[in-house]
DNA sequence: AGTAGGTTGAC
DNA sequence: TCAACCTAC
Protein backbone atom coordinates (compact mmCIF):
# COMPACT_ATOMS: atom_id res chain seq x y z
CA UNK A 1 0.00 0.00 0.00
CA UNK A 2 0.94 3.44 -0.64
CA UNK A 3 0.43 7.08 -0.21
CA UNK A 4 0.97 9.73 -2.76
CA UNK A 5 2.18 12.94 -1.67
CA UNK A 6 1.81 15.38 -4.35
CA UNK A 7 4.17 18.80 -3.12
CA UNK A 8 3.46 21.90 -4.78
CA UNK A 9 3.94 24.83 -2.71
CA UNK A 10 4.33 23.35 0.19
CA UNK A 11 8.22 22.28 0.15
CA UNK A 12 8.90 21.52 3.23
CA UNK A 13 8.70 19.02 5.71
CA UNK A 14 8.22 20.89 8.98
CA UNK A 15 4.56 21.60 9.44
CA UNK A 16 2.98 19.47 6.84
CA UNK A 17 -0.30 18.39 7.10
CA UNK A 18 -0.69 16.17 3.76
CA UNK A 19 2.82 14.92 4.92
CA UNK A 20 1.91 14.34 8.44
CA UNK A 21 -1.96 12.56 6.90
CA UNK A 22 -0.07 10.43 4.17
CA UNK A 23 2.33 9.12 6.95
CA UNK A 24 -0.70 8.29 9.51
CA UNK A 25 -1.50 6.01 7.03
CA UNK A 26 1.15 3.79 7.82
CA UNK A 27 1.72 2.95 4.13
CA UNK A 28 4.78 3.66 1.90
CA UNK A 29 5.00 7.56 1.39
CA UNK A 30 5.70 8.97 -2.48
CA UNK A 31 6.52 12.33 -2.32
CA UNK A 32 5.90 13.63 -6.30
CA UNK A 33 6.80 16.94 -7.55
CA UNK A 34 4.71 17.43 -10.91
CA UNK A 35 6.51 19.94 -13.30
CA UNK A 36 2.95 21.26 -15.37
CA UNK A 37 3.38 24.91 -16.39
CA UNK A 38 1.15 25.61 -18.58
CA UNK A 39 -1.62 24.41 -16.20
CA UNK A 40 -0.45 27.51 -13.95
CA UNK A 41 -1.19 29.57 -16.82
CA UNK A 42 -1.63 32.77 -17.34
CA UNK A 43 1.05 33.06 -14.26
CA UNK A 44 2.92 29.82 -14.91
CA UNK A 45 6.14 31.29 -12.83
CA UNK A 46 8.41 33.40 -14.01
CA UNK A 47 12.71 33.21 -14.45
CA UNK A 48 13.12 34.37 -11.15
CA UNK A 49 10.53 32.22 -9.60
CA UNK A 50 11.91 28.81 -11.66
CA UNK A 51 15.48 29.89 -10.29
CA UNK A 52 13.97 29.29 -6.54
CA UNK A 53 11.78 26.45 -7.76
CA UNK A 54 15.18 24.23 -9.01
CA UNK A 55 16.67 25.11 -5.62
CA UNK A 56 14.31 24.63 -3.59
CA UNK A 57 13.20 21.47 -4.99
CA UNK A 58 17.13 20.21 -4.44
CA UNK A 59 16.82 20.82 -1.07
CA UNK A 60 13.91 19.30 -0.62
CA UNK A 61 15.05 16.24 -2.02
CA UNK A 62 18.47 16.45 -0.34
CA UNK A 63 16.38 16.27 3.25
CA UNK A 64 14.09 14.07 2.20
CA UNK A 65 17.01 11.68 1.61
CA UNK A 66 18.92 12.23 4.52
CA UNK A 67 15.34 10.42 6.26
CA UNK A 68 15.52 7.73 3.93
CA UNK A 69 13.36 8.59 1.26
CA UNK A 70 13.87 11.00 -2.21
CA UNK A 71 11.32 13.01 -4.90
CA UNK A 72 9.88 11.65 -7.59
CA UNK A 73 10.13 14.33 -9.96
CA UNK A 74 8.26 14.41 -13.16
CA UNK A 75 6.71 16.24 -15.74
CA UNK A 76 3.67 16.44 -17.61
CA UNK A 77 -0.78 16.32 -17.54
CA UNK A 78 -0.97 16.46 -13.45
CA UNK A 79 -3.97 14.16 -13.58
CA UNK A 80 -2.30 11.77 -15.81
CA UNK A 81 0.70 11.67 -13.64
CA UNK A 82 -0.97 11.06 -10.46
CA UNK A 83 -3.04 7.86 -12.00
CA UNK A 84 -0.41 6.40 -13.44
CA UNK A 85 2.33 6.64 -10.34
CA UNK A 86 -1.01 5.23 -8.30
CA UNK A 87 -1.50 2.45 -11.54
CA UNK A 88 2.20 1.48 -10.97
CA UNK A 89 2.21 1.79 -6.67
CA UNK A 90 -0.65 0.43 -5.99
CA UNK A 91 -1.71 4.03 -4.40
CA UNK A 92 -4.75 4.01 -2.49
CA UNK A 93 -4.34 7.76 -1.25
CA UNK A 94 -3.14 11.18 -2.94
CA UNK A 95 -2.62 14.24 -0.24
CA UNK A 96 -1.54 17.68 -1.08
CA UNK A 97 -1.67 20.98 0.11
CA UNK A 98 -4.18 23.55 -0.78
CA UNK A 99 -3.17 26.46 -3.65
CA UNK A 100 -5.35 29.65 -3.77
CA UNK A 101 -5.15 30.98 -7.51
CA UNK A 102 -7.73 30.48 -9.57
CA UNK A 103 -6.02 28.48 -12.10
CA UNK A 104 -4.85 25.74 -9.64
CA UNK A 105 -7.89 25.81 -8.09
CA UNK A 106 -9.90 24.64 -10.98
CA UNK A 107 -7.25 21.87 -12.32
CA UNK A 108 -7.21 20.80 -8.50
CA UNK A 109 -10.94 20.54 -8.26
CA UNK A 110 -10.95 18.37 -11.36
CA UNK A 111 -8.27 16.35 -10.34
CA UNK A 112 -9.66 15.40 -7.21
CA UNK A 113 -12.85 14.74 -8.52
CA UNK A 114 -11.07 12.36 -11.18
CA UNK A 115 -9.54 10.33 -8.87
CA UNK A 116 -11.83 10.11 -6.59
CA UNK A 117 -13.61 8.59 -9.11
CA UNK A 118 -11.06 6.23 -9.95
CA UNK A 119 -11.63 4.89 -6.48
CA UNK A 120 -8.83 7.02 -4.91
CA UNK A 121 -9.02 8.89 -1.42
CA UNK A 122 -8.26 12.44 -2.32
CA UNK A 123 -7.19 14.75 0.55
CA UNK A 124 -6.24 18.72 0.44
CA UNK A 125 -5.33 20.26 3.74
CA UNK A 126 -4.70 23.81 4.42
CA UNK A 127 -1.03 24.72 5.16
CA UNK A 128 0.04 28.04 3.61
CA UNK A 129 -2.51 30.27 5.34
CA UNK A 130 -2.90 31.01 9.26
CA UNK A 131 -6.94 30.75 8.20
CA UNK A 132 -8.55 29.22 5.04
CA UNK A 133 -9.98 32.33 2.97
CA UNK A 134 -13.62 30.88 3.86
CA UNK A 135 -12.81 31.11 7.61
CA UNK A 136 -13.15 35.06 8.23
CA UNK A 137 -16.16 36.84 6.92
CA UNK A 138 -18.16 40.19 7.96
CA UNK A 139 -20.54 40.31 10.32
CA UNK A 140 -23.29 39.95 7.07
CA UNK A 141 -21.03 37.32 6.02
CA UNK A 142 -19.42 38.53 3.05
CA UNK A 143 -15.55 38.57 2.42
CA UNK A 144 -13.91 41.64 3.93
CA UNK A 145 -12.18 44.69 1.96
CA UNK A 146 -10.46 46.42 4.33
CA UNK A 147 -7.18 45.80 5.66
CA UNK A 148 -7.78 46.72 9.63
CA UNK A 149 -11.39 45.02 10.11
CA UNK A 150 -10.04 42.05 8.25
CA UNK A 151 -7.27 41.74 10.74
CA UNK A 152 -8.88 42.56 13.88
CA UNK A 153 -11.35 39.58 12.69
CA UNK A 154 -8.35 37.43 12.45
CA UNK A 155 -6.60 38.47 15.57
CA UNK A 156 -9.80 37.51 17.70
CA UNK A 157 -9.79 34.31 15.83
CA UNK A 158 -6.20 33.63 16.49
CA UNK A 159 -4.99 30.66 18.55
CA UNK A 160 -1.40 29.24 19.26
CA UNK A 161 -0.60 27.06 16.47
CA UNK A 162 0.99 23.49 17.14
CA UNK A 163 2.80 22.81 14.15
CA UNK A 164 4.14 19.31 13.50
CA UNK A 165 7.55 19.17 13.33
CA UNK A 166 9.62 17.17 10.85
CA UNK A 167 10.08 13.73 11.07
CA UNK A 168 13.20 12.34 11.51
CA UNK A 169 12.04 9.36 9.52
CA UNK A 170 10.29 8.52 6.94
CA UNK A 171 8.46 5.06 4.93
CA UNK A 172 10.97 4.38 1.83
CA UNK A 173 9.20 5.15 -0.98
CA UNK A 174 8.01 2.16 -3.64
CA UNK A 175 10.60 1.48 -6.52
CA UNK A 176 9.51 2.74 -9.81
CA UNK A 177 10.53 3.72 -13.19
CA UNK A 178 10.21 6.37 -14.91
CA UNK A 179 10.31 10.41 -13.24
CA UNK A 180 12.54 12.67 -14.69
CA UNK A 181 15.80 14.71 -13.13
CA UNK A 182 15.67 17.81 -11.74
CA UNK A 183 17.85 19.22 -13.79
CA UNK A 184 15.66 18.05 -17.12
CA UNK A 185 12.79 20.83 -15.60
CA UNK A 186 15.06 23.44 -17.65
CA UNK A 187 14.01 25.76 -14.39
CA UNK A 188 17.67 27.07 -14.69
CA UNK A 189 18.25 29.74 -17.11
CA UNK A 190 19.81 28.62 -20.12
CA UNK A 191 22.03 32.14 -20.30
CA UNK A 192 23.68 32.71 -17.15
CA UNK A 193 22.01 35.58 -15.25
CA UNK A 194 21.84 34.44 -12.11
CA UNK A 195 24.79 35.56 -10.39
CA UNK A 196 22.54 38.26 -8.50
CA UNK A 197 19.83 35.34 -6.99
CA UNK A 198 23.04 32.82 -6.15
CA UNK A 199 24.87 36.00 -4.08
CA UNK A 200 21.25 37.41 -2.30
CA UNK A 201 19.79 34.16 -1.50
CA UNK A 202 19.52 30.17 -0.08
CA UNK A 203 16.16 29.20 -0.85
CA UNK A 204 15.02 25.82 0.61
CA UNK A 205 13.56 24.74 4.33
CA UNK A 206 16.58 24.86 6.24
CA UNK A 207 17.63 28.42 5.06
CA UNK A 208 13.93 29.57 5.94
CA UNK A 209 14.36 28.22 9.52
CA UNK A 210 17.73 29.86 9.67
CA UNK A 211 16.29 33.05 8.58
CA UNK A 212 13.52 33.38 10.77
CA UNK A 213 15.10 32.41 13.50
CA UNK A 214 17.82 35.25 13.30
CA UNK A 215 15.27 37.95 12.64
CA UNK A 216 13.23 37.03 15.05
CA UNK A 217 16.25 37.27 17.81
CA UNK A 218 17.53 40.25 15.71
CA UNK A 219 15.78 42.67 13.38
CA UNK A 220 12.53 42.31 14.55
CA UNK A 221 13.37 44.15 17.83
CA UNK A 222 13.63 47.48 15.73
CA UNK A 223 11.06 46.19 12.61
CA UNK A 224 8.55 49.12 13.27
CA UNK A 225 11.13 51.93 12.41
CA UNK A 226 14.09 50.09 10.12
CA UNK A 227 11.56 48.04 8.17
CA UNK A 228 10.81 51.36 5.93
CA UNK A 229 14.56 52.38 5.26
CA UNK A 230 15.60 50.00 2.19
CA UNK A 231 19.21 50.54 2.84
CA UNK A 232 18.93 48.76 6.08
CA UNK A 233 18.29 45.10 6.48
CA UNK A 234 15.49 45.69 8.36
CA UNK A 235 12.73 43.54 7.10
CA UNK A 236 12.34 39.59 7.47
CA UNK A 237 13.03 38.94 3.91
CA UNK A 238 10.76 35.57 3.91
CA UNK A 239 8.40 36.14 1.26
CA UNK A 240 10.37 33.90 -1.29
CA UNK A 241 10.64 31.05 1.25
CA UNK A 242 7.03 31.74 2.46
CA UNK A 243 5.73 31.33 -1.06
CA UNK A 244 6.98 28.05 -1.88
CA UNK A 245 5.76 26.53 1.47
CA UNK A 246 9.27 26.06 2.88
CA UNK A 247 8.40 27.95 6.03
CA UNK A 248 4.44 27.99 7.03
CA UNK A 249 2.96 31.10 9.24
CA UNK A 250 1.69 28.69 11.87
CA UNK A 251 5.54 27.54 12.16
CA UNK A 252 6.60 31.77 12.15
CA UNK A 253 3.64 32.35 14.66
CA UNK A 254 4.58 29.47 16.72
CA UNK A 255 7.66 30.96 16.62
CA UNK A 256 6.92 34.42 17.65
CA UNK A 257 4.53 32.72 20.49
CA UNK A 258 7.83 31.01 21.56
CA UNK A 259 9.61 34.23 22.12
CA UNK A 260 7.66 37.09 22.85
CA UNK A 261 4.19 35.90 23.99
CA UNK A 262 1.38 37.73 22.81
CA UNK A 263 1.71 38.21 18.87
CA UNK A 264 -0.53 41.27 18.82
CA UNK A 265 1.99 43.09 20.99
CA UNK A 266 5.16 45.22 20.56
CA UNK A 267 7.85 44.75 19.55
CA UNK A 268 6.80 41.70 17.09
CA UNK A 269 3.07 43.10 16.45
CA UNK A 270 4.60 45.08 13.62
CA UNK A 271 5.85 42.41 11.76
CA UNK A 272 2.92 39.70 12.20
CA UNK A 273 0.53 42.19 10.70
CA UNK A 274 2.62 42.22 7.61
CA UNK A 275 1.78 38.39 7.76
CA UNK A 276 -1.98 39.47 8.06
CA UNK A 277 -1.11 41.00 4.72
CA UNK A 278 -0.82 37.92 3.60
CA UNK A 279 -3.31 36.23 4.46
CA UNK A 280 -5.54 39.44 3.51
CA UNK A 281 -4.09 39.29 -0.32
CA UNK A 282 -4.93 35.05 -0.29
CA UNK A 283 -8.43 36.23 1.26
CA UNK A 284 -8.98 39.13 -1.85
CA UNK A 285 -7.77 36.23 -4.17
CA UNK A 286 -9.96 33.66 -2.97
CA UNK A 287 -12.88 35.82 -3.17
CA UNK A 288 -12.09 37.60 -5.99
CA UNK A 289 -10.43 35.62 -8.29
CA UNK A 290 -10.83 37.96 -11.11
CA UNK A 291 -8.14 40.58 -9.74
CA UNK A 292 -5.03 39.24 -10.88
CA UNK A 293 -6.14 41.43 -14.13
CA UNK A 294 -9.24 43.24 -13.61
CA UNK A 295 -9.44 46.44 -11.49
CA UNK A 296 -11.55 45.65 -7.64
CA UNK A 297 -13.43 48.37 -7.63
CA UNK A 298 -15.58 48.58 -11.46
CA UNK A 299 -15.11 52.16 -11.73
CA UNK A 300 -11.76 51.62 -12.67
CA UNK A 301 -12.89 49.89 -15.74
CA UNK A 302 -12.42 53.06 -18.10
CA UNK A 303 -9.71 54.53 -16.19
CA UNK A 304 -7.74 56.86 -18.86
CA UNK A 305 -4.34 55.01 -18.81
CA UNK A 306 -1.50 57.10 -21.36
CA UNK A 307 -1.42 55.16 -24.24
CA UNK A 308 0.95 57.03 -26.46
CA UNK A 309 4.68 56.66 -25.65
CA UNK A 310 4.00 53.60 -23.25
CA UNK A 311 6.26 51.23 -24.41
CA UNK A 312 9.21 52.79 -24.19
CA UNK A 313 8.29 54.14 -20.80
CA UNK A 314 7.71 51.21 -19.57
CA UNK A 315 11.77 49.59 -21.01
CA UNK A 316 12.93 52.40 -18.89
CA UNK A 317 11.25 51.70 -16.32
CA UNK A 318 11.97 47.94 -16.12
CA UNK A 319 15.42 48.70 -16.62
CA UNK A 320 15.96 51.47 -13.90
CA UNK A 321 16.28 54.24 -16.45
CA UNK A 322 13.93 56.69 -15.49
CA UNK A 323 16.15 59.21 -14.48
CA UNK A 324 14.51 58.99 -10.70
CA UNK A 325 17.55 57.86 -8.50
CA UNK A 326 14.64 56.47 -5.97
CA UNK A 327 12.93 54.09 -8.60
CA UNK A 328 15.74 53.32 -10.73
CA UNK A 329 17.27 52.07 -7.46
CA UNK A 330 14.77 49.76 -7.09
CA UNK A 331 13.79 48.61 -10.44
CA UNK A 332 17.74 47.75 -10.53
CA UNK A 333 17.66 45.69 -7.56
CA UNK A 334 14.73 43.77 -8.74
CA UNK A 335 16.69 42.95 -11.65
CA UNK A 336 19.56 42.10 -9.96
CA UNK A 337 18.62 40.14 -6.89
CA UNK A 338 15.03 39.18 -7.91
CA UNK A 339 13.82 41.06 -5.16
CA UNK A 340 12.66 44.85 -4.21
CA UNK A 341 12.42 46.83 -1.01
CA UNK A 342 9.00 47.20 0.31
CA UNK A 343 8.90 50.41 0.82
CA UNK A 344 10.43 50.71 -2.73
CA UNK A 345 8.08 48.60 -4.39
CA UNK A 346 5.38 51.10 -3.51
CA UNK A 347 7.35 53.87 -4.83
CA UNK A 348 8.01 52.39 -8.17
CA UNK A 349 4.34 50.96 -8.39
CA UNK A 350 2.84 54.60 -7.67
CA UNK A 351 5.43 56.03 -10.83
CA UNK A 352 4.62 53.42 -12.84
CA UNK A 353 0.86 54.30 -12.23
CA UNK A 354 0.67 57.54 -11.57
CA UNK A 355 4.12 59.82 -13.12
CA UNK A 356 3.32 57.62 -15.73
CA UNK A 357 -0.36 56.37 -16.39
CA UNK A 358 0.82 53.33 -17.55
CA UNK A 359 -2.12 50.35 -16.30
CA UNK A 360 -1.24 48.54 -13.33
CA UNK A 361 -1.53 44.76 -15.09
CA UNK A 362 1.94 46.01 -16.76
CA UNK A 363 3.77 46.34 -13.40
CA UNK A 364 2.19 43.57 -12.08
CA UNK A 365 3.44 41.30 -15.07
CA UNK A 366 7.02 42.82 -14.43
CA UNK A 367 7.18 42.12 -11.15
CA UNK A 368 5.79 38.24 -11.88
CA UNK A 369 8.34 37.72 -14.35
CA UNK A 370 11.32 39.30 -12.38
CA UNK A 371 10.85 38.45 -8.27
CA UNK A 372 11.58 35.80 -6.74
CA UNK A 373 9.29 35.41 -4.05
CA UNK A 374 5.91 36.91 -7.09
CA UNK A 375 2.72 35.67 -5.80
CA UNK A 376 -0.32 35.79 -7.58
CA UNK A 377 -1.95 37.14 -4.36
CA UNK A 378 0.12 39.39 -2.43
CA UNK A 379 1.32 41.18 -6.35
CA UNK A 380 -2.17 41.65 -7.20
CA UNK A 381 -3.18 43.46 -3.67
CA UNK A 382 0.01 45.10 -3.92
CA UNK A 383 -0.77 46.45 -7.16
CA UNK A 384 -3.83 47.20 -6.97
CA UNK A 385 -3.88 48.98 -3.77
CA UNK A 386 -1.29 51.30 -5.57
CA UNK A 387 -3.15 51.96 -8.38
CA UNK A 388 -6.28 53.01 -6.14
CA UNK A 389 -8.27 50.71 -7.45
CA UNK A 390 -7.96 47.53 -4.93
CA UNK A 391 -9.55 46.58 -1.49
CA UNK A 392 -7.91 48.74 1.11
CA UNK A 393 -6.50 51.01 -1.99
CA UNK A 394 -4.66 53.93 -1.50
CA UNK A 395 -7.38 56.91 -2.12
CA UNK A 396 -6.68 58.53 -5.67
CA UNK A 397 -4.58 61.48 -4.62
CA UNK A 398 -1.87 59.58 -3.06
CA UNK A 399 0.82 59.88 -4.98
CA UNK A 400 4.01 59.27 -3.85
CA UNK A 401 6.91 61.77 -4.45
CA UNK A 402 10.08 59.70 -4.97
CA UNK A 403 12.42 62.70 -4.22
CA UNK A 404 10.42 63.21 -0.69
CA UNK A 405 10.39 59.30 -0.35
CA UNK A 406 14.32 59.44 -1.12
CA UNK A 407 14.88 62.05 1.47
CA UNK A 408 12.56 60.33 4.16
CA UNK A 409 13.45 57.10 3.94
CA UNK A 410 16.77 57.05 2.27
CA UNK A 411 18.59 59.55 4.20
CA UNK A 412 22.15 58.75 3.90
CA UNK A 413 21.54 57.85 0.43
CA UNK A 414 22.98 54.12 0.93
CA UNK A 415 20.73 52.61 -1.22
CA UNK A 416 20.54 55.13 -4.13
CA UNK A 417 24.34 54.86 -4.34
CA UNK A 418 24.40 51.09 -4.14
CA UNK A 419 22.22 50.49 -7.18
CA UNK A 420 22.99 53.86 -8.95
CA UNK A 421 26.79 53.75 -8.76
CA UNK A 422 26.94 56.65 -11.22
CA UNK A 423 25.47 59.33 -8.53
CA UNK A 424 27.55 58.03 -6.12
CA UNK A 425 29.95 61.43 -5.62
CA UNK A 426 26.61 63.52 -5.11
CA UNK A 427 26.32 65.32 -2.18
CA UNK A 428 22.87 64.11 -0.16
CA UNK A 429 21.31 66.92 -1.06
CA UNK A 430 20.95 66.44 -4.68
CA UNK A 431 21.37 62.72 -4.84
CA UNK A 432 17.38 62.34 -5.18
CA UNK A 433 17.24 64.64 -7.52
CA UNK A 434 20.18 64.81 -9.83
CA UNK A 435 18.26 67.35 -12.09
CA UNK A 436 18.25 70.27 -9.46
CA UNK A 437 21.82 70.20 -8.56
CA UNK A 438 24.00 73.37 -9.92
CA UNK A 439 26.24 72.50 -13.06
CA UNK A 440 29.32 72.97 -11.37
CA UNK A 441 28.69 70.47 -8.45
CA UNK A 442 27.11 67.51 -11.66
CA UNK A 443 30.51 68.10 -13.07
CA UNK A 444 32.66 67.47 -10.26
CA UNK A 445 30.29 64.92 -9.32
CA UNK A 446 31.63 63.21 -12.63
CA UNK A 447 27.79 63.10 -13.42
CA UNK A 448 26.26 63.78 -17.52
CA UNK A 449 22.33 64.42 -16.85
CA UNK A 450 21.23 62.17 -20.70
CA UNK A 451 25.05 60.34 -20.55
CA UNK A 452 26.24 58.90 -17.52
CA UNK A 453 22.79 58.93 -16.07
CA UNK A 454 19.64 59.77 -18.04
CA UNK A 455 17.80 62.84 -17.57
CA UNK A 456 14.38 62.67 -15.76
CA UNK A 457 11.93 60.88 -18.34
CA UNK A 458 9.17 63.29 -16.50
CA UNK A 459 8.53 66.35 -15.17
CA UNK A 460 7.69 64.82 -11.47
CA UNK A 461 5.20 68.13 -10.62
CA UNK A 462 3.57 68.06 -13.93
CA UNK A 463 2.85 64.24 -13.91
CA UNK A 464 1.54 64.27 -10.69
CA UNK A 465 -0.81 66.96 -11.71
CA UNK A 466 -1.94 64.97 -14.76
CA UNK A 467 -2.01 61.64 -12.71
CA UNK A 468 -5.01 63.84 -10.44
CA UNK A 469 -6.73 65.03 -13.36
CA UNK A 470 -6.84 61.52 -14.73
CA UNK A 471 -8.00 60.29 -11.55
CA UNK A 472 -10.55 62.81 -10.53
CA UNK A 473 -12.54 61.06 -13.33
CA UNK A 474 -13.18 58.20 -11.46
CA UNK A 475 -13.51 59.61 -8.15
CA UNK A 476 -17.30 58.78 -8.57
C1' DA B 1 1.59 52.58 3.59
C1' DG B 2 1.10 60.53 0.80
C1' DT B 3 1.98 65.34 -0.55
C1' DA B 4 1.82 70.24 -0.73
C1' DG B 5 0.92 74.29 1.32
C1' DG B 6 -0.36 76.62 4.98
C1' DT B 7 0.07 78.19 10.18
C1' DT B 8 2.25 78.15 14.60
C1' DG B 9 5.68 78.53 17.87
C1' DA B 10 10.37 77.78 19.49
C1' DC B 11 14.65 79.38 18.66
C1' DT C 1 14.85 79.68 10.00
C1' DC C 2 12.84 75.46 10.73
C1' DA C 3 10.47 71.68 12.68
C1' DA C 4 5.81 70.29 14.10
C1' DC C 5 1.26 70.25 13.14
C1' DC C 6 -3.06 70.83 10.28
C1' DT C 7 -5.82 70.27 6.22
C1' DA C 8 -7.37 69.79 1.37
C1' DC C 9 -6.61 67.12 -2.47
Amino acid sequence: MTAILWLRRDLRLDDNPALQAALATGAAVLPVYIHAPDEESPWEPGGASRWWLHASLRSLDAALRERGSRLHIARGDSLNVLKQLAAETGATQVHWSRLYDPSTRERDTRIKQALRAAGLRCESHGSALLFEPWEISTAEHQPYRVFSAFWRACVKALTEPRPVAAPDRLPPPPEIDGGVSLDALGLLPRIPWDDGLKATWNPGEFSARERTEEFLDGQVADYSELRDQPGIPGTSRLAPHLHFGEISPRRILSMVIERFGDPTAKPVEAFVREVGWREFGYHLLYHFPQTPTEPLNRQFADFPWASAEVEAQLRAWQRGQTGIPMVDAGMRELWHSGWMHNRVRMVVASFLTKNLLIPWQDGARWFWDTLVDADLASNTLGWQWTAGCGADAAPYFRVFNPVRQGERFDPDGRYVRRWCPELRELPDKYLHQPWAAPETLLRSAGVKLGESYPAPMVDLGKSRARALAAYEQVKG
